[in-house]
RNA sequence: GCGGUUAUGGCGAAGUGGUUAACGCAUCGGAUUGUGGUUCCGACAUACGUGGGUUCGAUUCCCACUAGUCGCCCCA
């Protein structure tokens, strides 16, 4: 036996027959909703400049720190795999000069690969595929809403019933540094007291240190300042905002005020979508996403407000298959065609082409099986009708076909398959 | 990057320091000289992840590596 020693790279997989259906389903109804909310497609190249990702994500986030695809190319450029979409998005709105459409705010969204050098797991992927929108251009909480409502749609709309909204605010930019400084000086003192990696946390990143598992217990968690009460004037009503509008649609949701996102360019509105499904492991994030008041600017391009989500599909396959959500109705071929003997083989070459140029689906035997074995297939095939050609039917000029379903076959005249075909299909 | 766990034919899965490594599924053939299911019979496959070590002898014991898987960090 030859035996293959290459394999799929790590944390990469094959999406095969059988489940890529799944995928496809998926991937028609994202589309099919960004045509009702009217977000148009970009496509954006798979690698970047690493630069981009530098500014863009933010270079204390561990995206960029650790897990970033760069290699350079012949001409000695840092290139990446993306390892997200919303800063190759906002790439590509400053330099095609979106900000001058006369469309207002540009609503876009993707869909495709992105790459990130992270030690597999359930629910995580060296390369996973990412469905994501932005809508850039507005500061209007009603589009923030109008975001948040697209995803769980989507989910809903898919069968998921085991879907939990998590909101929280990071305030705006005053807002954000104050509560941060808060923070930092509440833990710095006794930062001793924590585990290694609060440790770590004080510097980069204070919020992180509220929603540890290991030190969740501790006194100064209870007493720690939230962001909320640091949210300024103009912050905090756009929070409310924001819930009010959630709660006309319908959309329940948690407020979480520890929830903080990985990336470095939020502000504002920032919410989570998890599953509550039994068993879906321990990465339970279905979606992320949040506003960047502050990205378009960092990239290089006017001051520009924008918002947005990006959920993977693999967790979306993944939820689906948690909460037993059947989604492709196995579809059988319409006819299989049957056939004895060399002259009769030979007849099926073109009575197939004849059946897919009429728009049906058809296949014959390719392995010079046995006729048992023949019906085996179709059968296995989930065969509306087969066709059986043998000795006897070419002497008569005609062919028999027989219903699957109830076993009934009738002869009918080789000359005119196709016709008589049509004639008793239902 | 850190830790747990696993690795036997196409798939699933037993098992042993020592002649031919069970079994089930699938596949193919036959019983049925041209008809799907069941049943029965038969056939088939260069199978012990890779590399070292211990041993007279390793698929089995030890180590490393690789990969899967699960978790930590973090994230979609």
């Amino acid at each position: 036996m030859y035996i293959m020693s290459i394999r799929v790279p790590r944390g990469t997989q094959d999406i095969l027959p059988g489940q890529v259906e799944k995928w496809q389903m998926i991937e028609a109804k994202a589309r099919e909703f960004c045509e009702r909310y009217q977000y148009r497609e970009v496509r954006t190249p798979i690698f970047e400049q690493t630069d981009l990702f530098l500014r863009g994500v933010g270079d204390t986030t561990d995206i960029v720190q650790k897990e970033m695809y760069s290699f350079e190319d012949r001409g000695g450029r840092s290139l990446t795999l993306r390892p997200e979409g919303t800063a190759a998005v906002v790439r590509s709105y400053i330099e095609n000069k979106m900000f001058g459409d006369a469309n207002q705010p540009v609503k876009l969204y993707y869909m495709g690969p992105m790459f990130r050098y992270e030690r597999p797991q359930a629910g995580r992927y060296r390369q996973f595929v990412q469905f994501g929108v932005e809508a850039i251009g507005s500061a209007d909480p009603a589009i923030d809403a109008e975001v948040i409502s697209l995803a769980m749609s989507l989910y809903k709309e898919l069968g998921l019933k085991q879907i939990k909204l998590v909101i929280n605010s990071l305030g705006d930019k005053a807002s954000r540094k104050a509560h941060r400084d808060a923070l930092v000086s509440h833990f710095k003192p006794r930062i001793g007291e924590f585990c290694g990696d609060c440790q770590g946390r004080l510097e980069k990143n204070p919020m992180r240190i509220l929603d540890c598992k290991v030190d969740r217990n501790h006194e100064l968690m209870k007493t720690a300042p939230s962001i909320i009460d640091y949210l300024n004037d103009h912050s905090s009503h756009y929070y409310a905002k924001v819930k009010r509008y959630l709660t006309d649609l319908g959309i329940p949701f948690e407020e979480d005020p520890n929830l903080v996102r990985g990336l470095d360019y939020y502000t504002h509105t920032a919410f989570e979508i998890m599953s509550g499904a039994e068993g879906f492991g321990a990465i339970t994030t279905l979606c992320g996403g949040g506003r960047y008041n502050g990205l378009v600017e960092e990239i290089g391009g006017p001051e520009i407000p924008g918002i947005g989500f990006a959920l993977s599909l693999e967790r979306f396959v993944a939820a689906l298959e948690a909460e037993n959500v059947e989604l492709p109705v196995k579809k059988g071929i319409d006819c299989y065609l049957v056939s004895l003997g060399e002259e009769a083989k030979d007849h099926t070459v073109s009575l197939l082409h004849e059946l897919r140029s009429a728009g049906y689906s058809a296949e014959r035997d390719y392995l010079d099986r046995k006729i048992k074995a023949q019906f085996k297939a179709a059968d296995r095939s989930n065969a509306k009708y087969v066709a059986v050609l043998g000795e006897d039917e070419l002497k008569a000029n005609k062919i028999t076909l027989k219903t699957m379903e109830t076993g009934d076959q009738v002869e009918i005249e080789l000359d005119s398959f196709l016709e008589k075909f049509k004639e008793n299909y239902k």
